[in-house]
DNA sequence: ATACAATATTTGCATTTGCAAATGAATGTC
DNA sequence: GACATTCATTTGCAAATGCAAATATTGTAT
């Protein structure tokens, strides 16, 4: 940058990449699944629920990277559909446990295996260990973003102290 | 599945795992810009326009896989703030030309260097040649996938067609 | 027991989103 | 040159989203 510009391109970076094959991945297996009467946040969430049952709603939040409010709706309409069940706990009535009905399982277990599929579609011109080395590369940065969330929200706070010091 | 039960982990798949870290990046830089008064989408029109400018709505939703109508007033709020113009074409006037105004140039130019730091630090762990691998890969699926969306299309329509069939 | 803090979920409210329909503008047809 | 047709964008409307505040329940200190 010895002109004073900084080199980079937004279709370079990383969060542009990834945010780009999400959507289209996300659009397309949406609209696979929309003949269902399934939207993909509710697909996401009877899969988490498939996989491990009889979450709080935190940790299925945390699960489907939902945010709590929007999740805590979506299980209110999946629950007037008849896919999910929702009961407070007896020993700590605070926190409640959604979990799939006979229904909801039925579905999820026909919906699977066009998300099998599905995947293996958009990847089956990749050699096996591009996709696993992929994926292992995806959860660690994941991890790592996690970590280093304390240091860029210090960054962030540090700017506002620069433009007005006590 | 010899059982019956199709072998699967939502938290396996794929698009889950690029889900997870597209969220929590756009969360975490989201947070970062905040205070510039600029929001996630507003950053990324501004990039695109700033590596490309003078685009036509449309062709500005396909670079920053937003849809257009929800693009459309994005713009406007975006102008309505000062940081783009959107021009009505001479020759073609049913197309728009939107661009950084002379403040929203300033204010990009102060974001990106925000937005190159926070790549760094988020894969800072890995090596080079894994970050540019996941990179190309990312971009190849995404490739493939739009190759890939008519078959996708009909192995939609062709449950409907099982199950209502002429 | 009473008040107070902590935890988990829900709700109010304003904003954003996305589909489908409407509008505005250019192009082809007769 | 009026006509439908196609193309590009915008708008109506209902639904989804996300923050912050409200609610409900539990835990703790006095």
């Amino acid at each position: 940058m010895r002109n004073g510009k900084p080199l980079y391109r937004l279709t370079d970076s990383l969060p542009y990449l990834l945010n780009r094959v999400g959507v289209r991945m996300g659009e397309l297996f949406s609209r696979r699944i929309a003949g269902f009467g399934v939207t993909l946040p509710m697909y996401r969430v009877m899969a988490a629920l498939w996989e491990q049952g009889d979450q709080r709603l935190g940790d299925l939040a945390f699960m489907t990277s939902i945010e709590m409010s929007t999740l805590s709706r979506l299980v209110g309409t999946m629950k007037r559909k008849g896919l999910v069940s929702r009961k407070r706990l007896e020993d700590n009535a605070r926190t409640v446990a959604i979990n799939l009905t006979a229904k909801g399982k039925v579905l999820v277990e026909e919906l699977i295996p066009i998300a099998m599929q599905f995947e293996d579609v958009a990847v089956r011109d990749f050699p096996k260990h591009a996709v696993s080395d992929l994926k292992s590369t995806l959860s660690q940065i994941y991890d790592s973003l996690g970590t280093l969330e304390p240091e860029i929200a210090r960054a962030e706070a540090e700017r506002k102290v620069r433009k007005q010091p006590r």
